[in-house]
DNA sequence: CGTCTATTTGAGTTAGCTCAACCGTCGTGG
DNA sequence: CCACGACGGTTGAGCTAACTCAAATAGACG
């Protein structure tokens, strides 16, 4: 399971660079700031542009009518976002903390990409660990309990920007509970109490509301009912 | 929101064919036939086959250690399946019918793929459609109700493969409740009942377990809050 | 015809939701 | 400097959609 399943080309087996980088000159591509809270870009909204996180963290999502809405992904640095399949996007992106992108790519009805043959077969292989990453997140929305959402939310974190020090684990979270309880398909209360009864279990620390440390790391993966 | 979104690279804007098909020479793809019920391949067998299914239906699931099951992706004729980042599947996959597939491609570790250049960009454009597709069945998983779950549902299977017969859309219905369930994260009990009270509100008839019968589209639209 | 499995229906339970109150922090303006 | 409002987070109480368990029914298939 992949925190960014949906928009991260980054290589799950073999280190690779995004293929997109390579066909793009250097001073083709520039950079582009966003304060945490600020939109990048929104469903709808003509694609031509394709972004790499660089710094700081962004989540894409998608609404339903009554305001409902769904996390697909955060991105944090290294990931993609911005991938269309036609000309504009279907999902809204907003930067979770401030974030610095690189711009990878304009006007992509008129620009192709400049692909090596040899690395087509490598670029197949990303679309499919995508997908693949996305397959975990749906045995997640569909047939977890809260507990084990939380659980395996923390433990990919953990994997992907946990520091070890003294014995825990400690993970920056910079989305807001009610970001991750979109992610999760939960309410903010439910986050909030599962958090807490994790704490209350000695599981985790919760030193502010933007970290958390993981102290049993073998319990929370028991309860993440580890399937990934 | 498709129904296969998870393993489908059938075009959704325009019409393409699966640029593995014209790598392959046409002696090297063979035909490959299930029973309803059998396995084509289960996670962590060795990958070393992708298939198009020709004449059927098929379904990609994975499990949860306590036997909890997700279906991620119903293969429909001209879908693909089989498609792996590394070199062992990462789902199970299982005929729901009767069903003939097209061997694509053999040795994945030592074939590759010959794909003219200027197709590649349309390839990862497939790609994002298969993502884009998949989000929408995020959407669904996390933020739905049983009963727009099974609208949306209908309305996907309706406009893949119904039929439409003097003011009613027929559409077959391969799988078992069950299927459905583990498709929409629910239970089979649910799916069974929420499909008895669109029947009991004349919106859909149900002549037997395999077939439905879309009466008043419109109702169901409504209920399946249609945002796709 | 008998067996097996899928489906439906009923009854009771519960995980997670809704609604509401409360707390702490932060930024703003008097 | 402090008061105030806004916002994010936590906690409590009660509700409900969907689940579990159980039993009846209906097809499917040998």
């Amino acid at each position: 399971m992949y925190v960014t399943a949906a928009t991260s080309f980054r290589d799950h087996t073999n280190p690779i660079v995004f293929p997109m980088a390579t066909g793009v000159r250097p001073e083709a591509s520039s950079l582009r700031r966003l304060k945490a809270g600020q939109a990048l870009f929104c469903e709808g909204d003509s694609a031509d542009c394709v972004y790499q996180v660089v710094e700081g963290v962004v989540r894409t999502s998608k609404m339903l009518s009554n305001g409902r809405r769904q996390i697909l992904a955060f991105g944090y640095p290294e990931d993609i976002v911005g991938l269309s399949h036609d000309q504009c996007y279907h999902s809204d992106c907003e930067a979770v903390s401030d974030t610095k992108l690189r711009v990878l790519r304009k006007n992509a009805s008129s620009a192709r990409f400049n692909f090596d043959v040899e690395i087509c077969d490598q670029l197949l292989r990303h679309a499919a660990a995508e997908v693949s990453g996305m397959q975990d997140h749906f045995l997640m929305l569909g047939r977890k309990s809260a507990m084990e959402k939380i659980a395996s939310f923390l433990l990919v974190l953990a994997q992907r920007t946990g520091t070890h020090t003294q014995g825990e684990v400690c993970v920056p979270l910079p989305m807001t509970r009610s970001d991750i309880a979109d992610f999760l398909g939960l309410t903010v209360e439910t986050v909030s109490r599962t958090l807490t009864k994790l704490k209350s279990g000695h599981v985790i620390r919760l030193p502010d509301h933007h970290s958390v440390c993981i102290r049993r790391m073998a319990a929370l993966e028991d309860l993440a009912d580890s399937n990934e």
